[in-house]
RNA sequence: UCCUCAAUAGCUCAUCUGGUAGAGCAUCUGACUGUUAAUCAGAAGGUAGCUGGUUCGAAUCCAGCUUGAGGAGCCA
């Protein structure tokens, strides 16, 4: 007698033959009660429910206590059943339903049987786990991060923890959370960092500093962002996986993001069937109906498109003159006019050689035009998704830079310090890795591919 | 942060120009041995987000606040 997962029984045919005629314990909850003979049970490790039957009049004092997500564990015998869409059922000798549990409080939460908008699941946050629909975008996005780990260990990439707690030295871009050891009733007290301590925007440039010893390196963890930003596509505090590899052009970064964002989608497409199946039953029955495999097939399948960031200007211009000018960035107004009208194809759009006045100083710049050695990638739906470059060589012109930035030049001495060691020319990326699962799963709002999202109010 | 819209039963919504609220689902009671978010019958459930104002009378009109959605900016 062995106890089991309903993924794993579930998972094919071989498993569930072998098991078939076998005593076998399951603990889980009830998902849905059916006819007055019919338990589902669910136990989280997949979106399909084990069904249990309970026609023996010994469960009649059992059946009286059943209710959607009471917690239970049954002990019986799995038996193939034709009828049954999943095939096979369990008819049980001993059911126990563990105790403890509050029915007014499950039968008025989001565990109720019933449909409820992804914004309300977010009210409840701490139960949504339990939800179809989130418990699905959760599995893939686990899938995911491990697929992530995957491909650089198979590429021989060396992973990276840089620090979540630093100085403020990356890009200065955007709005900084600064911490301190000291709260308000101790203000005499000294500061473990001397006030300079903030949460980290990116890791890139610690991550330069590895790859000077190192070679190919990654890094993959949690950023953070003090801007107050309401939209569908931001957090306060979100992941993500950076990359910096030594002797690597603008065209071999391009070729490995690409490489990489097909390997993702490749691994997802085989491994996450049920989950995608079941969002395509979702946006179906709730939104629009996206066909998310075909969607993930045609971008595994195609050539991203490539064009400068020059001629796309020429494009956006061609549908309206007024809407941009040479030099300014590229905002959701041209996204939207990028994927909707210029190029309509909903393939992956790489942009490449920005101006320099957009971009951040550790950029290498071309020698002519005003451009950098830059790209940006983006998906139909989310926008951009990662930004990337060959990184600046020159100590002379780096320290050029970050003086016209006004920028501490006492803060990032040591990163400055890294081009004594020669012109290693070397190129990286950063990815948004949840507007990726964004785009994956075709859900709208980044709050709801995150187990625990941070945003502005929301903490 | 700015602009627009919304907030009515546990949930999704209806209540048209001001006359104190309705439906489906969930819940409860009962029925049901092949159902896939089962079905059928009945019951119960509401100080209309909060605070104030206009009015004989406010879910409805006005102001402020709170929360949510969509869009903008910033970005990943």
């Amino acid at each position: 007698m062995k106890k089991y997962s309903i993924k794993y029984i579930l998972s094919n045919k071989n498993i569930y033959k072998k098991l078939i005629n076998k005593i076998i314990i399951i603990q889980g909850w009830i998902k849905y009660y059916r006819n007055n003979i019919f338990i589902d049970i669910n136990d989280g490790t997949s979106i399909k429910n084990l069904q249990v039957l309970i026609k023996d009049k010994k469960f009649l004092s059992i059946k009286k206590k059943i209710n959607i997500g009471i917690p239970i564990k049954v002990i019986g015998i799995l038996v193939y059943q034709k009828k049954n869409k999943n095939k096979i059922e369990l008819i049980p000798n001993k059911i126990k339903i563990y105790k403890g549990y509050d029915l007014n409080y499950i039968n008025n939460s989001i565990l109720q049987n019933k449909y409820h908008k992804l914004s309300k699941l977010r009210e409840e946050i701490y139960l949504r786990f339990r939800t179809n629909i989130f418990s699905t975008i959760i599995r893939i996005r686990s899938i995911l991060f491990f697929e992530i780990h995957k491909f650089f260990y198979k590429n021989k990439y060396i992973y990276i923890n840089t620090p979540i707690i630093n100085k403020n030295n990356a890009e200065g871009a955007g709005e900084v959370f600064n911490i301190t050891s000291l709260d308000s009733n101790n203000k005499n007290l000294k500061d473990l960092f001397n006030n300079e301590g903030k949460l980290t925007v990116s890791g890139q440039l610690e991550l330069e500093s590895s790859m000077y010893g190192l070679g190919k390196v990654y890094t993959f963890g949690p950023v953070f962002r003090a801007e107050n930003s309401n939209t569908y596509k931001h957090l306060s505090e979100f992941w993500m996986l950076e990359s910096e590899i030594m002797y690597y052009k603008l065209k071999d970064i391009i070729n490995l993001a690409i490489k990489l964002i097909k390997y993702l989608l490749k691994k997802i497409l085989i491994k996450c069937k049920d989950e995608l199946f079941y969002l395509d039953q979702y946006h179906k029955k709730h939104n629009k109906f996206k066909d998310l495999n075909n969607r993930l097939k045609k971008i595994i399948n195609n050539k991203f498109i490539k064009i400068s960031y020059t001629n796309i200007i020429k494009l956006l211009k061609k549908e309206d003159n007024d809407i941009i000018k040479w030099g300014e960035d590229i905002g959701s107004i041209h996204e939207k006019i990028i994927f909707n009208n210029i190029f309509k194809k909903s393939l992956p759009i790489i942009i490449y050689n920005f101006p320099n006045k957009i971009k951040p100083f550790y950029m290498k710049r071309n020698k002519y035009n005003n451009t950098t050695k830059s790209i940006d990638i983006l998906l139909p739906g989310v926008g951009e998704i990662i930004g990337g470059s060959e990184r600046e060589t020159s100590y002379k012109k780096l320290l050029k830079r970050i003086k016209k930035n006004k920028m501490n030049v006492k803060n990032i001495n040591w990163y400055l310090n890294l081009r004594k060691l020669g012109k290693i020319y070397h190129s990286g990326f950063g990815l948004g890795v949840d507007r990726l699962i964004q785009f994956i799963t075709g859900i709208n709002n980044i709050r709801d591919v995150v187990p625990f999202p941070i945003y502005p109010g929301h903490i």
